[in-house]
DNA sequence: GGTCGATATTGACCCAGATCAAACGGCTTG
DNA sequence: CAAGCCGTTTGATCTGGGTCAATATCGACC
């Protein structure tokens, strides 16, 4: 029992709050002036912890809500009626997941957390809702969509032209910067996946991601150890990407 | 000149008319009652005609308007430094082009007609700004943004995890339920697009993609001269797609 | 703190599709 | 209607990454 002096955490706190989320500048709320901000606050239906493994929606649920990811990792897959998968993308903190079910009412690929994660929903009806009334909301999700197709067309460029030493090169500089964007060192980082969820991602099995980890190291580009990275040469891997098929 | 009672053509009606297109039922103001699709009319900023060969749009264009192929046909790609580029999606009537600039401002594909084509513009301000008070419009509009990055995620698949064949099969097989959609015949079509093409699309080269289509004309499956594609078996192209990798 | 299953590394071999090369067909142009 | 060109087809060969297999290593749970 608290002592009477002790405010319980309120409803309210509990039910998030964008005002008072330091990933206010990555996530839905960017753009937004103090006021519409506020405004958002009421607009997200609370928090949910989604246990490492544990899905946070699954294709062919009912499409309600999307989501931002507050803290933790996930990735979204497809899976194939003859049990062929494809991890179709890896999300982090102040990173939106739930748009694929918005254009047929229900989720087309699943979410899971690939560490322990806490998530804020937003009810879609009523972000359509207050996106109708304030303008730099509205502007800000179409452009999280676009910037979503943008991402999905380097994958399928990365997918269809690149090699396999080039696909992992563009892969961890990828999260290298996203990293950083969050605060994180550029250089060293712990990956959250299996080389085999890199592998499906990228189009390569598990044993070829493993050995182009190996071949960057000897080359001195990074040092690994399992999930541990450790980027020495950035402008080594960048070479990597641009030039090789200038032949 | 036109003889006094011939009534010339009104820049109304050449500035395009939601409500008099056939296409109504697939484009922008598919699910719109009869008064918002007139909304609709006067947001569309005119038509242009896109010649073969021609841009839409460029990559580093400046964004400021959507695109809806009133008809004709194009391919959009992208192109990296090294010269190396991919075919990131082919579209036809009634679609829409030019999301990928909502994200930065910018477009970051080309689009370029593969046949003599005439698209409807879209100022995008202007459809933000109806879709704030067309409620079915901003529905829409978010569902066909949403279905874009489905599609996408379906090409990350037929990249990542289909061997060649499959992906043909499974190119063929969209393409047929898209002309149906359109009121073309499902078995019978042309390609407006090369080899290469379909192979950058596809991730493969251009003799793949030829003797693919060689190997379904040997199983009976399809019939090919040049780009006149008939198929034979609809239902033994989507065998080869579920099938094969269960092992 | 030892056991066990999941994950990762490494090696040997193989194959689907790339590459290189030649010839052909159908269109446009003079 | 011949010439030239682009797109396509087909054949021969090569190779990057897949496949199969053997260890090694880690982390979770008794």
């Amino acid at each position: 029992m608290p002592a009477p002096n002790v405010v319980p955490i309120s409803l309210t706190s509990l039910k998030a709050a964008c005002s008072q989320c330091n990933l206010r500048e990555l996530c839905l709320p960017y753009g937004l002036s103090e006021n519409e901000i506020a405004q958002l606050d009421h607009l997200v239906g609370g928090r949910r912890k989604v246990k490492r493994g544990h899905h946070l929606y699954r294709a062919g649920d009912a499409f309600e809500a999307i989501y931002a990811i507050k803290m933790g990792f996930f990735k979204t897959d497809i899976l194939l009626e003859d049990g062929r998968d494809q991890v179709t993308g890896f999300q982090m903190a102040g990173e939106i997941l739930g748009m694929d079910g918005i254009g047929t009412d229900f989720h087309t690929c699943n979410s899971i957390a690939l560490e322990d994660s806490e998530i804020c929903i937003i009810p879609f009806a009523q972000l359509e809702q207050l996106s109708r009334e304030v303008r730099a909301l509205q502007r800000h999700f179409h452009q999280v969509m676009s910037r979503e197709i943008v991402r999905d067309h380097g994958v399928m460029m990365l997918l269809g032209t690149m090699r396999a030493e080039e696909r992992l090169a563009a892969f961890l500089l990828n999260l290298s910067q996203r990293f950083t964007a969050r605060g994180y060192s550029p250089q060293e980082f712990h990956l959250r996946m299996t080389r085999e969820e890199i592998g499906s991602y990228l189009g390569l099995k598990l044993e070829t991601v493993s050995r182009a980890f190996s071949r960057f190291q000897e080359d001195g580009l990074i040092s690994v150890h399992q999930k541990h990275v450790r980027i020495l040469d950035g402008a080594g891997l960048k070479r990597l990407l641009n030039h090789q098929a200038a032949l």
